[in-house]
DNA sequence: GAGTGGTCTAGACCACTGC
DNA sequence: CAGTGGTCTAGACCACTCG
């Protein structure tokens, strides 16, 4: 019961306060004295909180108390006109820059994409890939598909969707998005997120499946976004 | 980089559906010997894969891949006069049973829940906690803060709330809940919402403030929503 | 009882950080 | 260069599961 009583004491010691954010907390080496264990179980213990998502391990320097000041991203409150996700990235996400990874104007949609889009088998679709940054770090990975029938000829197929973004294009193609569904799941991160996204150790991910109907109610985008959960707590305002 | 490479091998085979949900992963001997690593290091790699929340081990069993078959909660889709929570799990989330832990009448609010609904110094507030449990297993834990001068005196402060829950009570008392917030974040559980909600390592929880607003904008409920991410999928529907 | 995972020990060597 | 965390070894004993 050692190395779950370190991580303990631990825990309660940067709950009260003792360690705050940013502090560092005793090296493995002061542990294994303080509880006469040997190092695996210093270690251990320490993992335990790393695995919580409460601190963060600088190899070389030390073990940190992390802390949490998340970027909101409102979903409701974009107005009209501005792309998907940069609208909806409050005041306090200021300093966040959207990158463009790649963009396909034809390419083979999985059987869910298709599906959920209403398409026929071999129709094709538009596929835009965005990372966001915040501070220089990626927080946010965007994977946008569309019909390539509604497209894929229109900048929304370019790698500069233009002024508004690509709701405004699909507006102006008669195609307005006018009510959204989004689909919230929590879970760990794959290692390819891991990479993209720098997430910390026990940190995980929010995925959220973004669904965008238009009047008539046929679907005309569907997006997948990663979100590093560390760095962003999602709003919804609701009637 | 053994165990890295261990568990990037059974990574691998369980995405590739070579192990699909359910089935047991080699043992740590297996491992130890198809590797030729230590048994530390073959352990290592396995655990790797239940912080991912990609197996779950039984003590004395094995390892096994898990499985997600999410309650899908649409927070926008409740009826108006049913239960807060209850009417917004959907179809299926049939067999969810949901039990009130405790209800206080009159409690001292914590500095944010105070001011959140907008409360002097000194003012009341009511306390209801709830536990839904799906299949005998506790999924979603629910704290709820109304103005006791609201709340205190209606059956809202009784441990049965009656028909259409404690929105159907405020209704009644003329401070209908039209509007809604729900600020979402994903993080890992602390250890008591792990024993609480009995959640699986490697498993993030979502927690939502939901602050319910009447027509004239003032703040009747916030509630504190903790969610087993292995369990629920959010909903939204937005116009 | 054989096989499984859970925990701990006491060492080793390596890689990174910061004075 | 001293101190830090990252990884691995080769054993030990324990607790749980299942046939």
């Amino acid at each position: 019961m050692t190395a779950a009583s370190i991580a303990k004491d631990l825990r309660a010691a940067i709950r009260s306060g003792t360690y705050k954010p940013g502090d560092r907390l005793p090296s493995e080496a002061a542990l294994m004295s303080n509880y006469g264990v040997a190092r695996m179980t210093a270690r251990h213990g320490l993992s335990m909180l790393k695995d919580e998502g409460l601190t963060v391990t600088r190899h070389g320097s030390g073990v940190f108390v992390r802390s949490f000041e998340p970027i909101v991203r409102d979903s409701t409150g974009g107005k009209a006109g501005e792309s998907t996700v940069t609208a909806e990235i409050d005041e306090t996400g200021a300093g966040l820059v959207v990158r463009t990874l790649a963009v396909t104007a034809e390419a083979e949609p999985s059987e869910k994409i298709r599906t959920t889009l209403g398409l026929a088998e071999g129709d094709k679709v538009t596929v835009r890939e965005r990372l966001h940054l915040r501070e220089r770090k990626p927080v946010l990975f965007a994977t946008s598909y569309l019909p390539a029938a509604i497209a894929a000829g229109t900048p929304i197929a370019d790698q500069e969707v233009g002024p508004g973004g690509t709701h405004a294009r699909l507006t102006e193609a008669g195609h307005a998005p006018v009510r959204f569904r989004e689909d919230v799941v929590g879970r760990m991160p794959t290692i390819e997120e891991i990479e993209e996204l720098r997430i910390e150790p026990g940190t995980p991910v929010l995925a959220v499946t973004r669904t965008a109907f238009t009047k008539d109610g046929s679907p005309v985008e569907v997006s997948h976004v990663v979100l590093d959960a560390g760095e962003f707590m999602l709003r919804y305002d609701i009637d």
